[in-house]
DNA sequence: GTAAACCTTACCACGATGGCAAGGTCAAGT
DNA sequence: ACTTGACCTTGCCATCGTGGTAAGGTTTAC
């Protein structure tokens, strides 16, 4: 099965943008794929399967850079889980900490927008909050 | 209490950067400063609390584009506090949809780093998941 | 044979911030 | 008066991940 495909083929089965598969490519997450004497990129099955892969963990929210250790670790034999299991702890860790953040912002705006009449009046208790010196 | 001062005490008043007061002012988010002979900008303490406005407003996550419109609700007489209610209760949503973007990855990379034995061997369940074909 | 749909590279853009370089200015200490 | 250090100036480049556009070459389908 050395069904090869060209990069908006691979696109489309990765979910990915070509745009995207390129820049990936151009970052060291992927090896140089083989090309057609016209230059046009094709894609072998593991090579696709490395997208989706590379899908798999941005929907995760990792970035390029934690996901080229996590393709290293996914193709290296001799890794230990243990590695791989301390980059999810420590991306879920920023992770909580972000939802922290968020959810103490939720909070303040939610309180001001509720103090907040919302009429015709010029009056907003939102602007006076922003305005405070503390 | 026609008070001017440099840039850096500004950005130490507002726990702001210069770069970051500079970069304002490019945006057009600030009018321009007056500057003394040599260049040097120099702020009045209507323009520190216009900045002390947009360091409270960008604690929040507003946008520089969403505090240049409350900066001129602020400076409107004329405004209906509908509006400011309005930006608040949008960005509230937008962050809410990030909170629960977020809390679901969460879930998922706390069952994946639950399944992970995270020893010395090289099986990897977070691996496995991550190469699903799906 | 031509048009549509694909591919290539090379640029520029976003948003908010940081960094650095090369230079001018001011205030304090000698 | 002179030096030193701390400030200020502008301008450019970098980050991160993605999108856009342009100018051109290639393949496929009719």
């Amino acid at each position: 099965m050395h069904q090869l495909i060209t990069i908006g083929n691979a696109a489309k089965a990765s979910g990915l943008t070509a745009k995207m598969i390129r820049h990936y490519e151009q970052s060291g997450l992927l090896q140089r794929p083989a090309r057609t004497e016209a230059g046009y990129r094709l894609y072998n099955n593991e090579q696709l399967n490395q997208l989706k892969f590379i899908r798999q963990a941005r929907n995760l929210g990792f970035s390029l850079h934690e996901i080229k250790s996590l393709l290293s670790l996914w193709q290296d034999p001799e890794r230990e889980s243990r590695a791989v299991k301390l980059m999810a702890e420590q991306h879920l860790h920023e992770i909580e900490t972000k939802i922290s953040e968020l959810q103490h912002i939720q909070q303040v705006l939610t309180e001001l927008a509720t103090s907040c009449r919302g009429d015709s009046s010029p009056d907003c208790s939102i602007l006076q909050q922003l305005a405070k010196i503390d």
